[in-house]
Order: structure tokens, then C-alpha cells, then sequence
DNA sequence: TTCCGACAGTGGGGTCGCAAT
DNA sequence: ATTGCGACCCCACTATCGGAA
């Protein structure tokens, strides 16, 4: 089950929603059968069981009870938040055991359960998720390698705003009332992540493939660091089809030869332009490499000139 | 008739393994 | 030994189409 973007809800409707914490690391699904082993799997159902040895003994932790639970894989840093890049390296080790075992010593994954689907050889699916969430925190699954963290039924608002004191990523709110439905991006649960917005300057453009060949496919991006340009990462998804093609008459306008960045992107293809149009690019965070994560277009910035966004 | 969900297609940053060089 | 590429991960978003409402 997976969730939709979306807003908080109605103040009306407060009380119907629970506030989960959003971790930010890789979902998976657990099948115990109840014998003392598990099989994890990947959202396209991958078997990622030998990526992640200490979360075997879960199955022991769940003494002997059949069960498939719902969760997300992650990496904790120095505070104890999520934190993908450092997860990375983790999550694409199921075909080397012995390299996942030596990296689950040093940088030991942890899973955050938020979910019972099977429990006892009943199926909990038709189950509302109120009353999942009761199983699931009788299972009092909480140690060094595995949390249930609460679900905050009401006061979304301030759940969203404590997330993003804490830099977490922002909340899964999920309607008390709703079964589980497999697969299915479903409205019953609407996630809501903490956004960020950088005026960038477009330095250059990458034509686009297949369909939109010849039309930009993706902006280059940078920030102005004294009186150089360093570049930021690309956006490539935001716009619509008219404003592409807007933005294709402007990039013409500003053609020019030589790269305007301080460091040339290794970026195929690429075309250059006067480094004079700005951007308001949303991204989630920045990546280890200083570049945007999630990059998505949001407008043009007509208002601004290079100089007003040092 | 209108709306919505599912899918395809475009784009991003990143890691790893493996084949090609 | 190094490099390039595809397969996975995490995604954001638009456009389209058919069926539900």
C-alpha cells in the first residue's frame, strides 16, 4: 500500500487521520512464518533478505507468531534521524552476504515498523487501521535494530511542524477507518513531505529524448558563490508542456558558447547560456556531492536578476 | 458529462556489480 | 586497473485514456 501526495487535512476532519513519522530510507515487507526465519522484501518485491542480517532475529523477537508486517529500512545518523545516502551503500548488497554482513557491523540498519497485514494466520487486510495499529503495538516490536514509533491521532499540523524542526522528512497521515489495500497507492493514506525551495540560475539546458527531442529535458542549475557560478544539480520534471516550450524560446535568446560554471558539469551534451534567468526550484535536501535531491521546477523568478540571489 | 485512478513517459541523485576496455 | 552501463533504490511531475461516479 502505498501513499498519495497530498495536504493536511480539514481541522473538521483532525480526528479521523493518525500522524506517522515519514522515514526516509528503503520500504519493505516482512513475511515470518512463524518458524524463527523471514524473508524482507523490496517495494517491487525483490528478495533483499541477506542485504540486512541484523534484522533477521526479528523473527525471533515475534516468539514464534506468524505474521507479515509493513516498514521502512533505514539508516540512522549521528541523531538518530533517518538518513538515505548513508542507507545506500546497504541496499543493494542481497547478492553479497558476506559484504552485508561486515557492513551490517559498522553501519547497522534499523527498521521502523508501522504495520500488520497477517498476524496468527488471520489476514488483518479488511482490518480498519486503528485496529491494526493496536495489534501491531501489542507485538511491542522495539530494540536496538527495530522501533514502532507512535502514530498521533489529530494534531497533524503540529506533527508536520515538529518534523520539520527535527529535519525529518514530513508525515504518512493514514485514516483510522481504511483497510489495507496491497499495491495501491491509496487517498486513505496522504503523505506530506517537507519541502525546500533555492532561486537557481539557469547556466544551461540538456535537449530532451524521444518525444520532447530538441525541447529541454532537463535545466542546469547553479548558485552564485562571490562572483562564481557553482553548479547545483539539474531539474527535469515540474513544467508543463507549454512552459517547456517557453523556456526553449528564452534558452535560444541566451545561447552562448563557453560554460558559465566555475566547474564544468560532466554532462553530455550540454548547452550553455548567459547566466541571467532565475529560477524557484524545490528539492528535498542536498545531496553528500552539494547537488539537489528530488529537484522539481517551480517557476520562473522574472522578478529576480542574478544579483539578487548571491 | 465530469472526474479520478492507473499507467506510460519524461526527468533527477545515488549505489553496486559486471562486462568491456 | 579503470570505465561505462544497466539494474535497482529513492523519487517529482505531466499527459493520456478508460471506467467510475
Amino acid at each position: 500500500m502505498l501513499a498519495t501526495p497530498g495536504v493536511l487535512p480539514a481541522v473538521e476532519a483532525e480526528h479521523l487521520w493518525a500522524a506517522e513519522s515519514k522515514a526516509d530510507g528503503q520500504r519493505s515487507i516482512l513475511y515470518l512464518p512463524g518458524d524463527g526465519t523471514l524473508v524482507l522484501r523490496s517495494r517491487s518485491e525483490a528478495d533483499i533478505t541477506p542485504a540486512y542480517p541484523e534484522l533477521h532475529l526479528l523473527a525471533e523477537a515475534l516468539g514464534g507468531r506468524p505474521a507479515v508486517l509493513d516498514g521502512e529500512i533505514v539508516a540512522l545518523d549521528d541523531q538518530g534521524r533517518p538518513d538515505f545516502e548513508r542507507l545506500q551503500p546497504r541496499m543493494a548488497l542481497a547478492g553479497s552476504p558476506a559484504k552485508a554482513a561486515r557492513l551490517a557491523r559498522d553501519m547497522p540498519a534499523h527498521l521502523v515498523l508501522f504495520d500488520v497485514m497477517f498476524l496468527n494466520g488471520r489476514s488483518l487486510l479488511a482490518t480498519p487501521y486503528a485496529e491494526r495499529r493496536a495489534e501491531l503495538e501489542r507485538l511491542d516490536l522495539r530494540g536496538p535494530n527495530w522501533s514502532t514509533p507512535a502514530a498521533i491521532v489529530g494534531h497533524s499540523a503540529q506533527a508536520l511542524a515538529a518534523t520539520r524542526e527535527h529535519h525529518l522528512e514530513g508525515l504518512v497521515l493514514k485514516r483510522l477507518n481504511s483497510v489495507y489495500t496491497p499495491g495501491v497507492r491509496s487517498k486513505a493514506w496522504i503523505k506530506i513531505r517537507n519541502v525546500q525551495t533555492v532561486d537557481a540560475i539557469i547556466g544551461g539546458w540538456v535537449p530532451g529524448r524521444g518525444r520532447l527531442a530538441g525541447l529541454p529535458g532537463a535545466l542546469l542549475l547553479g548558485e552564485r558563490h562571490g562572483g562564481a557560478l557553482h553548479f547545483i544539480g539539474s531539474v527535469g520534471t515540474g513544467w508543463s508542456e507549454r512552459e517547456r516550450v517557453t523556456l526553449a524560446e528564452l534558452l535560444s535568446m541566451a545561447a552562448i558558447g563557453n560554460c558559465p560554471f566555475d566547474e564544468e558539469p560532466a554532462i553530455e551534451g550540454a548547452r550553455w547560456v548567459l547566466p541571467r534567468l532565475v529560477s524557484e526550484v524545490r528539492y528535498v535536501t542536498r545531496t553528500r556531492a552539494g547537488l539537489l535531491r528530488h529537484p522539481s521546477w517551480h517557476r520562473l523568478r522574472p522578478d529576480l536578476a542574478p544579483e539578487d540571489v548571491e
